[in-house]
DNA sequence: CTTACTGCAAATTGTTTGCAGTAGC
DNA sequence: GCTACTGCAAACAATTTGCAGTAAG
């Protein structure tokens, strides 16, 4: 089954990339509606497990959220307890971490990400000037 | 708004804390059914929100599964490409993560969990027979 | 007695699917 | 021209909510 390729499906990997952070599918949508009104929500959603299979973005589910990646290297996450945003973090992969697992679980390691839970940097910042009220 | 203990609330607890393997709340409802039919659905959603509130057990949503674990303590999992199982990583937690996480995203890290993916025990043994046929 | 909790059904959310028409190749 | 892709609506799964009745304190 040859892939074709159309024109909704390169407006949609170019917001993804463009942006260059994660986004919802509602997002995506919402973004799209602005130039291109009268895309359909399941044209949104086919496109973008599409674009998942082919390996060119990455779909993150974590702790309830949904989200899809323009890029597709594994990495980790800080969502915020406070503010319940999400928000990329910049460490290098780590695979130590996927030997100690590997050994502990017997298995075959392919790849991991962290979900870190704690308050962002923002939220810290509001926190402080609190302390001065 | 004091809290009530209720006959099913300890039911709910007991299930998941016995049976020492996270659960989907569908899994919990079957089994509550066996001894004590005539709960309902709500009642199950409900009383597992209550008991992660009060920190009793701990829900895990990670790669579009939701889990409900009667261990509290954050831990790591694997979830098998081949299999579709999801299976506890038991690996020390290892804080040195936090802080280094805590340093690239100048955050106030409390608590990870990383998923892995990869290919589990079973499947791996179940590999290794097909090479002989 | 007071009111938090229950069981049911209906509502809501996020996502997928069926289908007739459209458009890549 | 063939058939994968689209847009719409309907279907779906998982979870939440409204409400009248029940039961914990």
């Amino acid at each position: 089954m040859q892939r074709r390729h159309t024109r909704q499906k390169q407006i949609i990997q170019n917001i993804i990339e463009g942006i260059g952070k994660h986004m919802t599918a509602e997002e995506v949508m919402a973004v799209l509606q602005e130039t291109e009104p009268g895309i359909g929500m399941a044209t949104v959603y086919r496109n973008l497990n599409v674009l998942c299979e082919e390996g060119i973005i990455q779909k993150i589910s974590e702790k309830g959220f949904s989200f899809y990646d323009g890029n597709p290297v594994p990495h980790d996450h800080l969502y915020c307890l406070r503010c319940g945003n999400v928000f990329d973090i910049d460490a290098p992969y780590d695979s130590r971490y996927d030997r100690k697992a590997a050994e502990a679980a017997g298995a075959r390691i392919i790849r991991h990400s962290t979900a870190f839970e704690g308050i962002c940097k923002n939220c810290l910042l509001k926190e402080e000037e609190q302390q001065w009220n």
